[in-house]
DNA sequence: CCCCTTCTTTGGAATAGTTCTAATTATCGC
DNA sequence: GCGATAATTAGAACTATTCCAAAGAAGGGG
């Protein structure tokens, strides 16, 4: 498989990517890995812990948040926040916003066009230099009746 | 100093909208909003504390989060939160985005163009009902030497 | 292969920010 | 002034996370 511009969320991307920064690829990085992308409800450090431990019975809570840092860092996951939360993990690369459901307590993605991040990132005054941008809604999620 | 002036909310206006909400006035709310009135740099619980502790000596640290908190249920403050930081706490009523800083910490105001609040909020797929959206900036402020 | 260095994991202690609790103190209506 | 209610206080408790020091892999050169 020839590398991509964007990387396609692959475990398999990830050793290459690790490698990239200096870092090994190991079993717990791995499953870490592969909990997120498998189940994308946006986990806590706790929640990914649980999911993994199956897998790895003898892994630590440290070791998954160290994990965690790690795949952040390699620009494979993001950290998402609200309101002073747990942090949550969310493999989805694609710059988007966070709909956070005050009833369920839930994340969700939303999509946004690309020329609306264009059109935020323009109103921020001169001397300020961003490179980033969160945007979160928050509110309730009304049953759709259609599935 | 940063953009977003706004309705000059006054210490005066407290004690009414607390009434509003079958509240009392306390000297410990009033100095508590005063404070955040004063110099609006979006402080911390600790630093309101010690903004406020010359004024009233005793005032306990577990007194400003309950204040705080008060003035947010009020609608008379907002609190801000960035990354898993403390809250900071900020006057400024009209919607608006912040402005992180990564290197000095400080959090700044900028002011959106309502339509763009608009924008935003129509982006949000049928289904969710959001009633609130936060929008946060990252980045360096570069010098401009006034302050 | 074995050793050496480096990286990683691990469990537990430590930390930061905040909330809870139970007791005291202030305030309002009568 | 009195009783009911609300607010404040100090300190303990709590949650999410990071730190730490020791033990455990994992390549690379001889």
């Amino acid at each position: 498989m020839s590398s991509a511009t964007t990387t396609a969320p692959h475990p398999a991307g990830l050793a290459r990517k690790l490698a990239d920064s200096g870092l090994r690829s190991t079993p717990q990085r791995e499953v870490v890995y592969e909990v997120l992308l498998k189940r994308r409800d946006h986990p806590t450090a706790d929640e990914v812990f649980t999911r993994v431990k199956p897998e790895l019975p003898s892994i630590s809570l440290a070791t998954v948040y160290n994990c965690l840092e790690t795949l952040v860092q390699c620009d494979l996951v993001r950290a998402v926040n609200f309101e002073r939360g747990p942090t949550r993990y969310c493999p989805n690369l694609i710059p988007h916003a966070h709909f956070h459901d005050e009833v369920t307590g839930q994340t969700h993605d939303i999509d946004l066009p690309p020329a609306l991040f264009a059109k935020l990132k323009a109103v921020v005054p001169a001397g300020f230099d961003a490179n980033a941008v969160e945007i979160t809604f928050r509110g309730k999620f009304i049953a759709s009746s259609v599935n």
